[in-house]
RNA sequence: CGGGGUGUAGCGCAGCUUGGUAGCGCACUCGCUUUGGGAGCGAGGGGCCGCAGGUUCAAAUCCUGUCACCCCGACCA
């Protein structure tokens, strides 16, 4: 493959973009690969498209390699579908939806979940069809609320989605961990440092998840990842260590304490450090925020429910509640603050004093985060405005309804596994592997006929990778202060060979040897543009192909520079061994 | 949806305070020179100054409204 610069269709910009913050999108834009149409939505120019179309060659060949078969289907799908398994509904205002002339809804499909089970029912219907694994690599859509960082989160975007169908749970397993190890193969290939990390299932229901992530500063999801052992997970489903718990008998007896003007948990703990302890019969004590009891009051409603119900969750002072966090761990149910009118509407519960003691006699739900672990004794709410009470232990004067993982998590807590420190990182999402189970086989109808000629539900997993995500993560990963810096599988050729100099026979010369790489299967980019040796040298370190080849004034000693990109080497070699030197570098790759 | 910011040539920006009919760099066209780190000189082409209304003899500039876009957050396989 040659491609000609002075045809190519590319033009590189000095400036970085205005609007371009992430350096993916600095980079992907500068260079030429891309160009913004509107927000979350862009053109893909030649370099681009080759970058791309490398990123799912090796996609391509990962899923063939575990017997996954490509298909194809529509972006442009009727509301009927997505009415059967209730997400024209559910999916809100992320859904593209359209009217044909004919006045008929239909929507850009946003995932194919439905579309894949459907297909597999129209065509298998017995029990020797299977096990059976199908993927395609589509166009999506979804009219994010906030598109941003350029190619990493648009509203229309590649993916590959891929589904296993199988008969039994075993077989889910299988083919869920056959995707696992594709993807670890298709990662690294394309040159990834990546994680794989714990995750919740998201809207689409379902069992075991995780989440291939790429660390990078600019990534939009954050994890956790053990400091010693293998443990990480996405923070929407990390546990952490809890304390031991401790003996309740042993706290002194529970007191209301007077505590007017203490709005916030600051100035309570000023509040309880200035009391004069002994006059209350207990030994005197210093109290942080991380020994008050914080209460919030959310609501919670199970899908297609339509009642809100109070939910009260208990967290130590210090810590803030993470409803992105809660909301995981609660998963399918929804959650959401509660509003001022949600909480008048229970009159036992005072604002700003609110105390675990009273939940069960109130009928409201209460959970604790583990922190909060059996035995301990806290000053919160005393359910009485301006008073708060102290020494008031779980298991003793309060139980709760259960146990949920709902505060922020902090660099340094401790590993559930292990013990040892978590670190926290942000990280793009690059695949997701999850067991979606027999939700849609069951919304569908999904069944083989089985032996004893009975139906059996097809248990289904579903697998994703982002494709032009890879480009914008890859970028992000790769890059250097002066440009992209590519892999060789996925870079849109193996040599830039740049002749410099007004010599024409470094032209000749520069001609000559691409020709010869071509000839041997070298992806080639020449620089024949008649332009100054320093915007040669600027643009090709501005694209990031990763070997140089620099044919100039070094001809008239027999010799040519040899460049990497990546590591920055330059080694001036006889011009007669520069083919065998390239194809050298490639066969490293 | 909340907060912050920006709209002037393909891209990056100045001009706006103090109104007088639009400018700089890059890119583009032509000529000559130049050729190892984004070349020089000369000559050119390209603008509904986001849009609408108002004030004024006169509006990129002042006033009102509106739209769009970017960033942070909420939201999000």
């Amino acid at each position: 493959m040659l491609l000609r610069m002075s045809t190519l269709f590319l033009r590189t910009l000095r400036d970085d973009p205005a609007d371009a913050e992430v350096p993916s999108h600095r980079l992907l834009v500068r260079a030429g690969y891309v160009r913004r149409v509107a927000p979350g939505i862009y053109s893909w120019l030649p370099l681009g498209i080759a970058v791309l179309r490398n990123v799912e060659n090796v996609v391509r060949e990962e899923m063939a390699s575990i017997g996954s078969q490509e298909v194809h289907f529509p972006a442009l799908i009727p509301r009927e579908i997505f009415e059967v398994s209730g997400r024209w509904d559910d999916y809100g205002d992320s859904l593209f939806r359209l009217v044909d002339r004919k006045g008929s809804d239909y929507l850009l499909g946003p995932t194919h979940e439905e579309l894949f089970t459907l297909l597999v029912k129209g065509e298998y219907s017995s029990y020797k069809d299977y096990p059976l694994s199908l993927y395609q690599i589509q166009t999506k859509y979804r009219d994010e609320a906030r598109p941003r960082a350029g190619v990493l989160r648009g509203r229309e975007f590649i993916m590959k989605d891929s589904y296993s169908f199988d008969l039994t749970d075993e077989g889910l397993q299988q083919a869920y961990q056959n995707h696992r190890d594709a993807y670890e193969r298709i990662f690294t290939r394309l040159g990834f440092d990546y994680r794989i990390v714990f995750a919740v299932s998201g809207a689409m229901g379902g069992s075991a998840s995780e989440e291939f992530l790429a660390p990078t500063p600019s990534g939009e999801d954050t994890f956790v990842q053990c400091t010693n052992c293998d443990y990480a997970a996405n923070t929407e489903a990390v546990d952490i260590a809890k304390p031991p718990a401790q003996e309740p008998l042993e706290q002194p007896a529970s007191l209301v304490l007077d505590t007017p003007d203490t709005p916030t948990i600051a100035t309570l703990v000023d509040r309880l450090n200035s009391l004069d302890w002994a006059s209350l019969g207990v030994p005197a004590q210093r109290f942080g925020p991380a020994d008050t009891l914080k209460n919030v009051v959310l609501k919670t409603r199970r899908p297609s429910a339509d009642k809100w119900e109070l939910l009260v969750v208990g967290v130590p002072g210090d810590r803030e509640v993470d409803l992105k966090r809660l909301r995981g761990q609660l998963e399918p149910i929804e959650v959401e603050q509660a509003a001022a009118d949600d909480l008048a509407a229970v009159p036992g519960l005072v604002k700003g004093y609110i105390g675990p003691q009273v939940m069960s006699e109130l009928k409201v739900r209460y959970l604790v985060d583990p922190l909060v672990v059996a035995g301990s004794a806290w000053v919160t709410g005393a359910n009485e405005a301006d008073k708060h009470a102290a020494f008031v232990v779980r298991g003793r004067d309060f139980t709760p309804d259960g146990e949920v993982g709902a505060v922020e998590i902090r660099d340094g807590d401790r590993c559930v596994r292990c013990g040892s420190p978590l670190r926290i990182a942000r990280g793009i999402e690059l695949g997701h592997v999850f067991q979606l189970g027999r939700k849609y086989a069951e919304t569908f109808g999904l069944t083989a006929l089985g032996p004893e000629g009975k139906p059996v539900t097809i248990t289904m997993g579903s697998y994703g990778v982002g494709i032009t995500r890879a480009v914008a993560a890859l970028a992000e990963q790769t890059h250097d202060e002066v440009g992209l810096v590519w892999p060789r599988v996925v870079a849109p050729a193996d040599v830039q060979v740049v002749p410099t100099g007004k010599d024409a026979a470094a032209v000749a010369e520069a001609e000559r040897i691409a020709a010869e790489l071509v000839a041997s299967g070298v992806r080639v980019l020449l620089d024949d543009r008649k332009a100054s040796p320093g915007v040669k040298f600027k643009d090709a370190e501005l694209l990031g192909v990763p070997t140089i080849l620099i044919v100039g004034r070094g001809l008239e000693n027999g010799v040519v520079e040899l460049r990497d990109r990546k590591s920055g080497e330059r080694r001036e070699i006889p011009v007669a061994d520069a083919v065998t030197e390239v194809q050298a570098a490639v066969s490293l790759g």
